[in-house]
DNA sequence: GTGCTATGTTGGTTGAACCAACGTTGGGTG
DNA sequence: CACCCAACGTTGGTTCAACCAACATAGCAC
């Protein structure tokens, strides 16, 4: 008589932002493992796939490019640089900016966490066919899109 | 050159859950709103809804049915108590127990709440057609499905 | 040179989820 | 009946994500 009472009520369950709520956290518990095996955060994951995907930038255009807090990209990007996955230098041409790096630790940090990130998708989407997925997929990236055009707006 | 710069790496925006937590944070957005026009928070919300579909109970009750924890239902029930939207009191027959009761002021409240909520919903999924939200919804339930099982067996 | 903006940093706050301990109360077993 | 264990509500935390304000340094536009 623990987790078996579970039974939220109905006008909840028909909610579809309880639903993406409930969907976020499988998600959240799904990869925290992953996250917790190479002793990283989820903005340090995206912090070094954008490194790996579009080369050395300043914190303020990760920090842009990726939604991600001034204060926060500071943080993340000091603990990057304390285990080694990152290298950060002052800009010459802009002394205001610093360069960050990914180093060749990261590369290795990086890929150990996209095949746990990956087996995270793989068992969170497993009651789904593969048709069922792109069709996730498709329709999430629609809401997140309108989030988006709202987000720039203002 | 603000906004305007968001970009998240195609890794990123590929992985489902992460897809899952933009959509969830979209929703979170809408829905603020009407939680603070009402002076609730989330857990407010849901505890008005149990009590109206299923009538009084304990919070620890309450606590199982919405998978919320003892510490937080003590201080969403005293905060509930609080603006008059919820009667507390000792059950007489096990006097371990509060017996929680939505009061005429709290039906109120949760049907102004209702209507916010609702509202959201309609902004939330405006980018999707009736047979989309309804596939959305049916994959959400899958998914959300097999992380209780996961939580059940622990 | 004088504003104005951008950058990185430090100092917060908030909401949520979760865990540990404790006194009170009930229930079950000896 | 006495005893031990479990349940309840409460208080005390922690962690993480997201967000805001202020500041010194540095570059840019005029």
């Amino acid at each position: 008589m623990d987790e078996r009472d579970y039974d939220p009520p109905q006008r909840l369950r028909a909610l579809p932002s309880w639903q993406l709520n409930r969907a976020a956290q499988a998600a959240h518990e799904l990869t925290a493992d992953a996250f917790a095996r190479a002793g990283a955060r989820r903005h340090h994951y995206s912090v070094l796939l954008a490194l790996r995907e579009s080369g050395p930038a300043s914190q303020a255009a990760l920090g842009r490019r990726l939604g991600i807090d001034r204060k926060d990209m500071a943080a993340v990007v000091a603990a990057l640089e304390g285990d080694g996955s990152v290298a950060r230098r002052r800009d010459a041409g802009d002394r205001r900016r610093n360069v960050v790096t990914i180093t060749a630790d990261g590369e290795r940090t990086l890929a150990q966490l996209d095949d746990g990130i990956a087996a995270a998708q793989e068992e969170l989407l497993s009651p789904l066919t593969a048709t069922e997925r792109k069709e996730l997929t498709r329709l999430l990236e629609r809401v997140v899109a309108r989030r988006d055009e709202r987000r720039a707006r203002g």
